[in-house]
DNA sequence: AATGAATGAGCATTCATTCAT
DNA sequence: CATGAATGAATGCTCATTCAT
């Protein structure tokens, strides 16, 4: 049952700037408090508003759930992307997107302790699996982009693409989800290193 | 203020079968619909008891999930651990880990499905880290037992345990984590000969 | 509604003991935790046995309560009675009257603890009734009688005995109260001495 | 754990009208059904709003009990000193303490059923020793203050503040008690003569 | 655009009570 | 006599959501 925005107008740039603001202190609040613990109320007071507003500028707190894991996701692909582009070389290209993958999480602690919370808040499996396009996707679209370039330019041996996205995502993922339950545990910087090199020579050629 | 519990004495048999039953229904609920929406209503309801009686065999919601999560871990570990014994080799121990790890979170979707959704629930960081102790210690304790045994056996090369034990085990838990979310996208099959390949012939000299 | 009991033989020995035990249990978590907080599982821990037992033994739980209640008053009242009985002259029972209640309620508080948190367990105006009829009338028609007595002996006044009954035996609960809230603000000996000093000389002539 | 309000700042005029009213309404439950039937449900339904609103205005159901309590101690307080105050003399000021507070107490009967009731509220010495604190520390104090006036004036004899303050509190309460049980067995008036006459010459020269 | 009063459904939890064993 | 499993109703409390102002 999707709720239709009453507000049908593109947003003003004061509606855009307040989305934004409640956007981050409900990541804020949710990598503190959990998820469970994180009401609107709560958001509302850390930022010193009221819980009407939010409800006022989201329709509903699906809305605002969605619109959360859609700001980490879009601002982390960016970052990546960006990265990835500055790289000629294929190889160069894949060891640039794990290892700014691994760099804009360590930079982002909240970010990814809120989505690993996040994960629950899905209540059937079409969320979860709108959750999977609007995640994993466009991950290992990249991921088998970069294949592609690589066999263009001739420096990767033959592989199953999508295999192999999968594994290099789910290793950055993983690696991740461990050092979000207890960064003492986990050294990023060596993970990155090490799931690069491993990935990156068995990728290329020779 | 923690609350004691009445009862001290040991379970009995059939107190032990309805935390079970209890256990394996409130995974399922989980699995199903979330576990924001699964409450003590509900998997009474699925179990055709009154929720009245869930609060008497646990301690509250917090022990039945706790008691659910390491159910899962057990069961789990005590798979994996059959077949890893099972081999004498190093190498083989190793394949036999990631394989197994794999084959019983394939034959045991909702429990995964669950898990996933219980990284939610903890509520501080004191509770994140000590799932972490019980969830990730014992794995990664387990994969470095294999390397220094690989490594009394002359067959691995020299490497930085924990950090081989967490990209391996983040692996593992990465693609597990996509499959969850849309088993459609990943092959776990592929997806566990890849990284066993991979991992054996890192660590395993020449 | 009032509930009929199945049993209707005499008690045996070990029932009354059974219930003897539960009421002093029950006196006792009360004046600990409070009315509110006392349930049949709390007395029944702090006894070791299980709380069906309580059930057993008494009627529902007003049966306990309404029990509890009787045995303060009617250990309270033997004491006082004992004590009185042991004078002649009436102003001396006066005396013993008052100073003996003091010495009981000093030598049991948790009996009074319990007994001002059970005057909250009645729910209508019909049970605050039957307790003041328990309770006040007894007191007040022992005082009453050692009125007439001192009239016989011609040692007394002439006045109103139940305004008298009521403010002598209010004066005793109303201290008392105040040293159930606090027992470091009030001091019994102290008010004993007073109240039967006053009370004393306002009954007899000259 | 003590829960914070979200609530800080002071209250609007609508918000102390809604609390008095709820309170009033509380008190009014209390009295006909008794403190452990009066629900928030109960509450609510007696004044026409849902229960959710009165968790809306008070911080759960202690502090409803604490400001009905504090409610009903403020009012008689103001009702006793404006009447103690009028009085010039320092017995006619402890006569005013006495006869108004029956007075007061006979006008609001269910306020008294209802505090009866809830001296069974509190679960701990703490609880109960902070009641003691805001219910008869005031009273006595008051009743001190009028001895050391009558001592200024040169009309009351040497005595015992303490002891004399608690033992006239005392009286009152002990009076009051009885007459709330069963209001047919007492009569207020004539106790309050009795009383009244009594301590006034027990503290006066002469 | 923003507030805060009000709602109503849902929640975990408590507990006296029942009853087969 | 005594147990402990099971019930079911009730309770305080939370919270997303609505809406008049």
């Amino acid at each position: 049952m999707v709720k239709k925005s009453i507000k049908s107008e593109q947003p003003t740039f004061i509606e855009e700037a307040r989305r934004k603001q409640i956007i981050d202190a409900a990541l804020q609040t949710i990598a503190e408090q959990g998820y469970t613990q994180t009401s609107f109320a709560e958001i509302a007071k850390g930022l010193g508003i009221t819980k009407g507003l939010i409800a006022y500028h989201f329709n509903g707190k699906h809305d605002l759930i969605t619109s959360a894991i859609h700001t980490i996701l879009n601002r982390q692909g960016a970052y990546i992307k960006s990265h990835v582009d500055a790289q000629e070389d294929a190889g160069d290209k894949l060891d640039a997107y794990i290892k700014s993958s691994f760099e804009y999480i360590e930079q982002n602690r909240s970010h990814f302790v809120a989505l690993v919370d996040l994960w629950g808040s899905f209540t059937s499996s079409e969320e979860k699996e709108a959750f999977s396009q609007a995640a994993y996707d466009p991950c290992r679209a990249h991921l088998k982009k970069i294949f592609r370039i690589g066999k263009e330019q001739k420096v990767f041996v033959k592989l199953d693409e999508q295999v192999m996205a999968t594994v290099i995502q789910g290793a950055i993922d993983g690696v991740m989800l461990q050092w979000v339950f207890d960064p003492e545990a986990v050294d990023l910087k060596d993970a990155s290193r090490e799931l690069s090199e491993m990935f990156v020579k068995r990728v290329k050629k020779n």
